[in-house]
DNA sequence: CCACAAAGGTTTCAAATTGAAACCGCTTGC
DNA sequence: GCAAGCGGTTTCAATTTGAAACCTTTGTGG
């Protein structure tokens, strides 16, 4: 056996950010993050997952430049570890994962949680995808197109 | 070690999804019969994957009631893999996850590919979250709310 | 009819990863 | 000054991964 495949070199855009978050673990802790946890402590007692491990995925989503460490606002020796952009960037990987979770994998009857717009308290929309002049597109509406350079933008 | 840990039965509908499609090879299963694909040996052809790697996720998938064989279309004795309704909707994880790749992991300059909306050629919108009365969120204008049953929804 | 090839897996086995628990160093709190 | 807590690293066995060999069921050429 080589190696565990890495996704790193791929050319598809969906394979190499699976690189930085595709494993059990990663994106568990970005969800936690975005729900304001910082210390290596908070995200261990909130995944219940081993320390070596959660240090292997902290230092990982650090070197990928989704969290970074910042010094303890308590004056303490040790670090904190916050969302950079990019990793806020994910918000949307998680809102769509979440409404797939919801409707595919919530038992019927049990409690239940839903995201929620903060002001009013109400249920967010479900995502949509829109083409440029605003239609709403449906999967099989899309495809994938290559562009030489980015100035096509 | 007891088992590779299974978030099955975790609350959070972040992470039971993650159950079903949380490792390195599942999601790219499902772009590529996004992209059509249906037999085993164009699944493995596109990913590289060991085959019994594939077989296993395959197996995986199905179980989930994310993909289902159906017959050969050729009268063949062998099955295809197609997507469910419910593999269908994993749609806005996908594009959620490739927007990202987009912005955060496409080098300069490199050749380069869009999802664009078939009917006129164009790089489709980005994802937005939006309120039940429209208005644009941002991250951090949702929470997650409680609901003790779905009557509320 | 028989040999041979291809598709679609399964089996085997070594190497890599995971996870539980023990350990370690550094600050506090008492 | 010493125990406790935080934030990890180390150790080591169980599990998973991946490459390659193998098997089984059709399809095909001679």
């Amino acid at each position: 056996m080589v190696k565990r495949t890495s996704h790193h070199e791929a050319d598809c855009l969906i394979a190499r950010p699976l690189d930085a978050i595709g494993d059990w673990w990663s994106l568990l802790i970005v969800r936690d993050a975005f729900d304001g946890l910082r210390r290596f402590g908070e995200f261990q007692k909130s995944l219940g997952v081993a320390k070596n491990i959660l240090s292997a995925r902290l230092r990982n989503l650090v070197a990928h430049g989704i969290l970074e460490t910042v010094p303890a606002p308590d004056g303490s020796a040790h670090h904190e570890y916050v969302l950079t952009q990019k990793g806020r960037g994910l918000f949307y990987v998680l809102v769509a994962l979440r409404q797939w979770g919801e409707t595919y994998f919530s038992g019927p009857g049990e409690p239940y949680t839903f995201m929620v717009d903060t002001l009013t308290g109400r249920p967010i929309k479900r995502l949509e995808v829109h083409a440029e002049d605003g239609r709403q597109l449906a999967p099989g509406e899309t495809r994938l197109a290559d562009f030489r350079n980015r100035e096509t933008e």
